[in-house]
DNA sequence: ACAAAAGTGTTGCTTTTACACCCATGC
DNA sequence: GCATGGGTGTAAAAGCAACACTTTTGT
């Protein structure tokens, strides 16, 4: 019996932050050597017959300390091989997104970096990320179980725009971003109007997933 | 010490037929149970430390019987983790795509299916095939390594005109698929001009690879 | 000459990007 | 009022799809 490569699965916890209107990375201090404090992506070890969908809720809860109802949604990015990427042996890593409920998050032990600034991370995590940002900015507004797992239910165009700009790096226009939303299947314009900005400005138009 | 999940590789072994204008999907008889006679992807499981890359070329010598300087390119699909693809117990299967040199084939147990016709396979291969086909046809013209190991360094309008239609399922109007592959980086359109069908038709122009 | 297939040029449509201008709010 | 910021309309630009017509071969 040939002894096959042990599979780990690293998680991209995203939550997006509506009042400091940016989209921020879940991290936390490793517990144990390697690289015991320094920061990681939330990771486990897969186990036999479980599922990756099933292992990313397990690093939610038991690395960044969130309740399982957190997780709005979950979804595959790419698998990293190197066999170097762990000092204790070679590992396969499969990356997984997990989008956050802001609204059922719990006090723990995540960091929240900002997505465009994420710190050193520990293992190859630096580069689990970097690989995996370009693939995360592609799935918004063309991945429904993404965009909705982001957005919520329910959400601004002021929200919109702080995602998109977060995740693809520049700003679109209100109008284009707009015109791309109502292109989105199942998701609607909805006759409501949020509250504007304690700064003013018009109020934004609220957006809502169909059913 | 959890026990962890398996890891298999399953490869998409393609190669494009220049005679035949098809591409041409790689699959063998299973020599072992289960599924013991019937089709399957060639796929190994992946050795302690070895790279995923090394485990398709594994498969597609050590299953397809072809020799390694066969395969000009490989790549990463998708992984798939139902627990019940296996009836030996639960594995982990990532797919990746391998691209043949058609020169360089030997004779094998291989059996070569066009990709538009897979015939039934063995576990939940032909959920992987339908699942990765989108994925492939995405890659043509915008992933050159994908794209220069189907056709080869030094291809024809006709042979892409071929592929694209293998792989998308409509065949592109030559002047417009000239035009995206002018726009393809590194890729040049030669003045040469190959040899015209047997059925006549004026000659077509050959595209080559820069260095 | 005729048929077949690639290449050229052109046209119309869709998508993307950009911006001027209008509207609704907080101050 | 003014500043702020979303929304409407529009227009230029880029990309894409379709097709008429030409070119170059085989028969």
């Amino acid at each position: 019996m040939i002894e096959s490569t042990p599979v780990s699965v690293d998680v991209l916890a995203l939550r997006f932050d509506p009042v400091g209107r940016a989209v921020l990375l879940g991290t936390a201090p490793r517990a144990a050597e390697p690289f015991a404090g320094e920061l990681a992506l939330p990771g486990v070890l897969l186990g036999l017959g479980e599922r990756l969908r099933d292992a990313a809720r397990r690093a939610v809860t038991d690395k960044l300390g969130l309740p399982a109802d957190a997780i709005s949604a979950t979804g595959q990015l790419a698998t990293f091989d190197e066999p170097s990427r762990d000092p204790r042996g070679p590992t396969l890593s499969v990356a997984l997104w997990v989008t956050l409920d802001p609204t059922r998050l719990t006090d723990g032990p995540t960091h929240w970096a900002f997505l465009a600034e994420v710190p050193p991370l520990a293992f190859d995590h630096d580069r689990i990320v970097a690989d995996c940002r370009p693939l995360l900015a592609d799935k918004l507004w063309r991945d429904p179980a993404f965009t909705a797992g982001l957005l919520g239910p329910e959400f601004t165009t002021a929200h919109a725009l702080d995602a998109t700009e977060a995740l693809t790096g520049d700003r679109p226009y209100p109008a284009n971003l707009g015109r791309t939303m109502e292109r989105v299947p199942g998701l609607r314009r909805t006759t409501q109007h949020a509250a504007a900005l304690p700064r003013g400005g018009r109020p934004p138009s609220v957006w809502r997933w169909d059913s």
